[in-house]
DNA sequence: ATGACGGTGTGGCACCGA
């Protein structure tokens, strides 16, 4: 079974995309991040349509997120419990499995601008709350994957110029030891169990023909629960999707589990 | 580099993203 992320910055605009990668690609769970569009334009339909039920966190204009998968999805939370957010960044959900049950946690992280700025404090205390609700929900479900684009460089080989961008956003220490705080919990980066390409990443800048050059940053993450862990067979990155018309800053990450 | 590109809103540009 597989289980996908992609930040797809626009679902109005990209959902003919969505649909002709699920075609490509029939994954048994999509998680869907910066919708930018409220519940009632959520295309519920077409995605029926294509095999999915929908698990929808939306908001007008920025964040919202979703759960598409094959069979429903059962006891859905919305954002970080304990932790009051006007936007829309988390949601949850348990998806049955042939091999049992899976909580699926889809996070879309708080960007943080720049470190001192006040989007940056906010991204930390998000950071903290979401850490303090997942051992929860980690004790209450043992088989978890959280995924979503999260904004952080787990470390140098996540970016095209370590060095040049050292302590500048997504590659600060504070947001990398809040990464590693989150594999401490019990979970583990799904991609780094395996060789993977060097200068493998998942978003690149429109500008500067950042994709062209392969300027770009691994900051969407898949990371699994260690009951999970033996499970997994494989984690790609799928770069196809950037080179599409009108494309996604972001491409879809894909776990497969046995 | 206060830049670039792209999405959204009720706009004639500003704001946000990463």
């Amino acid at each position: 079974m597989k289980i996908a992320t992609w930040n797809i910055n626009s679902l109005t605009v990209r959902l003919p995309q969505v649909l002709d990668w699920l075609a490509a690609h029939p994954v048994d769970v999509l998680c869907l991040q910066e919708l930018k569009l409220s519940d009632d334009k959520f295309p519920m339909a077409a995605l029926e349509a294509a095999g999915y039920h929908s698990a929808v966190f939306g908001q007008k204009t920025y964040n919202g997120v979703a759960i598409l998968s094959r069979t429903p999805a059962r006891n859905v939370v919305k954002n970080i419990v304990g932790f009051t957010d006007e936007q829309s960044r988390v949601i949850a959900a348990t998806v049955d499995m042939p091999t049992g049950e899976i909580r699926v946690v889809n996070g879309y992280f708080v960007n943080g601008q720049s470190p001192g700025s006040e989007k940056f404090d906010y991204k930390m205390k998000w950071l903290e709350s979401l850490r303090h609700w997942l051992r929860d929900e980690l004790a209450q479900h043992p088989n978890l994957v959280l995924l979503g684009d999260f904004n952080i460089t787990a470390d140098d080989r996540d970016s095209f110029d370590p060095e040049g961008l050292r302590e500048t956003i997504h590659h600060t220490s504070e947001e990398r030891l809040h990464f590693q705080a989150l594999v401490k919990l019990g979970l583990t980066d799904a991609f780094r169990m395996f060789d993977q390409p060097e200068k493998s990443y998942s978003w690149w800048d429109y500008r500067e023909f950042a994709f062209r050059r392969n300027r770009g940053l691994r900051i969407d993450h898949i990371l699994v629960s260690d009951p999970l862990k033996p499970l997994v067979r494989s984690c790609v990155i799928d770069k196809l999707p950037r080179k599409n018309e009108r494309p996604s800053d972001h491409v879809p990450v894909v776990v497969e589990l046995a």
